[in-house]
RNA sequence: GCAGGUGUGAUCUAGUUGGUUAGGAUUAAAGCCUUCCAAGCUUUCAGCCCGGGUUCGAAUCCCGGCACCUGCACCA
């Protein structure tokens, strides 16, 4: 299976590794002619999605090298920089300040690189493996530093997040757009991480692509801005902390979750947006869907709450990370404050409020994968089932033979078509290699003419998830267009 | 980064006690045929991961690098 997926994502044009013909990096990738359609669709569908949530929310696009200063601030120039040590024999590296940590039990986070050294010698910490001593202690920054300008005296690095941009935007945006909470900040971008041995495919990459909005709010009053309501009866798949190792996750009632779970009902209800987002947009299958409750120890200091999006992928054997909700409270704005000397905190109605950060952070490249992974079956040939506004092409049309009276119908068909939408048009081999090709790039409607239609203005119309098919009329192609592709119409209810 | 395994056209693969022009299938392109689901026939394009070494001769053996897979470590 995990095969198929790659090999199709290669031979289809979706995505393969970056530099292939100088023998690669590993971590970078390429998207191709199909990938790259794939991906720009469902970032659109995601940004109409969540930027929908509210009017103040809004699509921003900051550089993507950031000066050392403002990393500073974020913790990321410290926090994301380990240090290890490595066994001169066996080279087993593990983090210096753990080890130092579990032999003293007391904090060693702060120490500097000598004074790791020197604790280690006078602890006479070696390796536990093999027992042999440590190498001297090399800190490891997941960061990609860069050097700016002539003398590269200006330290910069490429940002290892995109969130940290909408962060240093957000007072300019705040006055800009009239002083308004909840502001909601997206980006969708590239972010860089330096990953001492990524793996998996796409699912660690050293280049990446986030989607994300950072809401600043009031925690006050934001969830009055909500219609929280439309909580009112629904479920969400749970999986929380006590429940590892004994279920994947449980339906759990909203309701539930905010008066027994203590959890802040915008979280939830943010939750049940997000859920929505992937079981009606992306047509994720239920049961393949949760929320990974992370423990205390395994989330971030900062984040009050946190939540894992997870998807059940075959190609990765079982519930992988695609998104996370995190409540961040107001550490970032808090620490820019401090970093930048720039006044985070904000006048509302008389009120000074320093705005807390609700964060919906989704990993665009493992996104686009489980598109592939989740939609692509192996019924008649490879069919990629993918959600008609996600589909490279929408639409192509075929004369059924290369006859000179069908292929100039079909090419006006095709071109009528191409005013709104990515039609393929082909005319080559047989009828059924054509259907093939289309399913396996999930190309969802393929229309036909044949010379029944030609006598009365008729082609068929066929269904890629089912392979079932209808004949309409020519004249009515535009509207079914229209229908099937804004979802208000169904295939099925073709006459 | 460590240990083990692997690397052959676009894809999947045959071929390694060293020995002819590296074989097949699928795909792709062109054509013939064909009145709806990768049909058939003909033709064409295209490959030994990269670099060095041993040898009369290397896809095959050795060394180095790169990448992938598995385990360990790492994943603020």
């Amino acid at each position: 299976m995990t095969a198929d997926v790659q090999s199709l994502a290669k031979r289809r044009g979706f995505i393969w590794q970056s530099a292939e013909i100088y023998g690669a990096m590993a971590g970078f990738y390429d998207y191709g002619a199909m990938g790259a359609i794939l991906k720009r669709r469902w970032e659109d569908a995601w940004l109409k999605y969540f930027m929908g949530l509210n009017e103040n929310y809004y699509l921003i696009d900051p550089a993507n090298i950031m000066p050392e200063a403002a990393l500073k601030a974020s913790g990321h120039v410290d926090s994301f920089t380990d240090p290890l040590v490595e066994c001169s024999k066996c080279h087993t590296a593990v983090r210096a300040d753990q080890l130092i940590e579990e032999a003293t039990e007391q904090p060693a986070e702060d120490l500097s690189l000598e004074q790791i050294d020197a604790r280690i010698a006078e602890l006479g910490l070696a390796c536990q493996k093999c027992k042999a001593p440590f190498q001297k202690a090399r800190t490891f920054n997941m960061m990609f530093q860069v050097d700016v300008g002539p003398t590269g005296q200006d330290k910069a690095y490429l940002r290892p997040e995109t969130a940290q941009g909408a962060y240093l935007n957000f007072k300019r945006h705040f006055e800009i757009m009239r002083r308004k909470l909840p502001l909601g900040l997206i980006v969708i971008g590239k972010a860089y991480r330096n990953e001492i041995a990524p793996r998996q495919g796409v699912y660690r990459m050293r280049e990446l692509i986030q989607a994300e909005l950072q809401i600043f709010m009031d925690p006050e009053t934001f969830a009055t801005e909500l219609n929280l309501t439309e909580m009112d009866g629904k479920e969400i798949n749970v999986q929380l902390v006590d429940m590892r190792g004994r279920e994947d996750f449980k339906p759990i009632h909203c309701k539930e979750l905010i008066e027994k779970h203590c959890l802040p009902d915008f979280y939830v209800w943010h939750m049940l947006k997000i859920q929505e987002f992937y079981l009606k947009v992306i047509r994720i299958p239920k049961e393949k869907f949760r929320f990974y409750e992370k423990s205390e120890k395994e989330r971030a200091f900062y984040n009050k709450v946190h939540f894992d999006i997870e998807v059940n992928l075959a190609t990765l054997g079982g519930f992988r990370e695609v998104a996370g909700l995190h409540y961040r409270g107001d550490y970032d704005l808090t620490r820019h404050e401090k970093g930048s000397g720039e006044k985070m905190e904000v006048s509302l109605d008389g009120k000074r409020v320093m705005p807390h950060v609700l964060e919906l952070s989704f990993g665009v490249d493992r996104n686009v994968w489980t598109l592939l992974d989740i939609h692509l079956t192996e019924e008649r040939t490879g069919v990629l089932k993918l959600p008609p506004v996600l589909a490279p092409y929408a639409f192509a049309v075929f004369p059924l033979m290369k006859k000179d009276e069908l292929v100039p119908v079909a090419e006006s068909i095709a071109t009528m078509l191409r005013r709104d939408y990515q039609v393929c048009c082909d005319q080559s081999g047989s009828i059924g290699k054509r259907y093939a090709r289309m399913d396996e790039i999930g190309t969802p409607f393929c229309i036909t003419v044949d010379f029944d239609g030609l006598a009365d203005g008729t082609v068929t119309i066929r269904d890629t998830d089912t392979a079932g098919q209808k004949r309409v009329k020519v004249s009515d192609l535009q509207d079914i267009a229209r229908s099937l592709m804004a979802g208000t119409g169904a295939f099925g209810d073709l006459q």
